[in-house]
DNA sequence: TTCGATTTGTTCGTATGTATT
DNA sequence: TAATACATACGAACAAATCGA
């Protein structure tokens, strides 16, 4: 018996770590989609001639940091930007009574143009490679409450248009992952007070140079490479950005 | 065999759920302190009556909560501010260049006062009661970056003073935890830019009304009980506001 | 509604590997 | 080197949730 994907000979480490990786790979390879189930666990032991007790580790992980999710009796699940379970994954703002809920989202504005050197830096492309641009308003309770400035390689999302944006029917990263199969699986932040920018305040309703939270985020998929770069400039008047820590 | 602590009989759910709320309530306690080994394995699950794998489980969850510390060959740790692990837990903010660095703390203030109503409600204590406060200011490769204003109920800091403060020669949350048995092990942050107050810009060197982050953080026990009130007060023109979600 | 098949969750026990002292 | 302690891996049995016949 030698089944292509045996991993029973490997010595480079643990059993377990090698088994994560095969499933991390064929999860990029999209050989599961997002949502669906993976085969059930006697099915992958059997495919990996391991235990399942070292299958069931290596799944483990991945059910932390968010790239499975496991339901008994049901399967087990690609993580997916469908449903309920990411949508405040990635979103931070809350109200003053910490209640959480997610904004409207309005298209202002879609160009293509091409990458600045911060830009190309962040997102692993050439400098002055084509990139799309668009602005999004956000509004919470019929309240304008901040501006995302978006900015994504032309290359991984060909056909987007501001028509596809227009009439996508839930968030951003659900038409990422649905419309061109890319999946946002972790954001990098930093966060910084500014004044105003003139048109931002303008689309806030705000006085120029008022104190506005600047979120520099980002985005990556599953295999750690950079698919979306956005600033987000937030009122923070009658909201809040919010963070949990240690546990 | 029905030693006291004893687990088999359980009925109220998985019997690792009940291990692990016995071994919390154990920290709870001070039965075991920061920075010092738990018994070895095979003796937890002797003592409580179960598989060595349960025990594990147990264990398995409470290291990812970062309350304990396991350390292959050398035994399992309750988490302790001494040491290097949790130094960076806690405290996000970070250069352009993204170099974490330790900022050096000046005490500028220490105060005993009374709760108002929005810190009592924070601190779980009642309106009016007896708190320290204390103000510092945070410098970062010579430079001020930010200024800290903390407020700590009076009844769990017996003895807390400036002299104290000053004398420390480590981090503040070190000093809760050796000098007053009060271990932080999670926070709850909400951010906020807003036009510095008068006196936060003398004492970071900046006009009045620049914009400031501003952090309102309220610090939590193992047993979720709040013991620290903070607002901070970050310049975060060289410096940024760190998070990263999602794995 | 009931029942059985499927799938993950929990618990047990054992053996062996690896790091530390 | 020997003893100790956690890490990895195996396998088995039963429980609990889900789903369709």
């Amino acid at each position: 018996m030698n089944r292509p994907d045996d991993v029973s000979l490997f010595t480079g480490g643990p059993l377990y770590k090698e088994v994560k990786r095969r499933l991390t790979d064929s999860l990029e390879a999209a050989r599961w989609k997002p949502g669906e189930a993976i085969p059930p666990e006697p099915q992958l032991a059997a495919r990996y001639g391991v235990s399942i007790g070292t299958l069931r580790k290596a799944i483990d992980e991945l059910v932390a940091e968010n790239v499975l999710l496991r339901q008994q009796g049901r399967g087990t699940f690609v993580a997916s930007h469908r449903g309920e379970a990411m949508r405040f994954l990635f979103f931070s703002i809350i109200g003053q009574n910490g209640s959480r809920q997610y904004p409207e989202v309005r298209l202002e504005r879609f160009q293509r143009a091409r990458a600045g050197d911060a830009v190309a830096q962040s997102l692993s492309v050439a400098p002055r490679a084509p990139v799309l641009q668009f602005r999004n308003s956000l509004w919470l309770g019929g309240e304008s409450v901040g501006v995302d400035d978006i900015t994504v390689p032309a290359a991984l999302f060909p056909g987007l248009s501001l028509t596809r944006l227009r009439e996508r029917d839930n968030t951003i990263y659900h038409l990422y992952e649905h419309g061109f199969g890319i999946s946002v699986m972790r954001i990098d932040e930093t966060l910084r007070a500014v004044a105003a920018p003139a048109d931002v305040a303008a689309l806030l309703g705000l006085h120029a140079a008022s104190p506005l939270l600047l979120v520099r985020r980002v985005a990556f998929t599953l295999n750690e490479r950079p698919v979306e770069f956005r600033l987000s400039w937030v009122n923070t008047a009658m909201h809040e950005y919010r963070r949990e820590a240690g546990s």
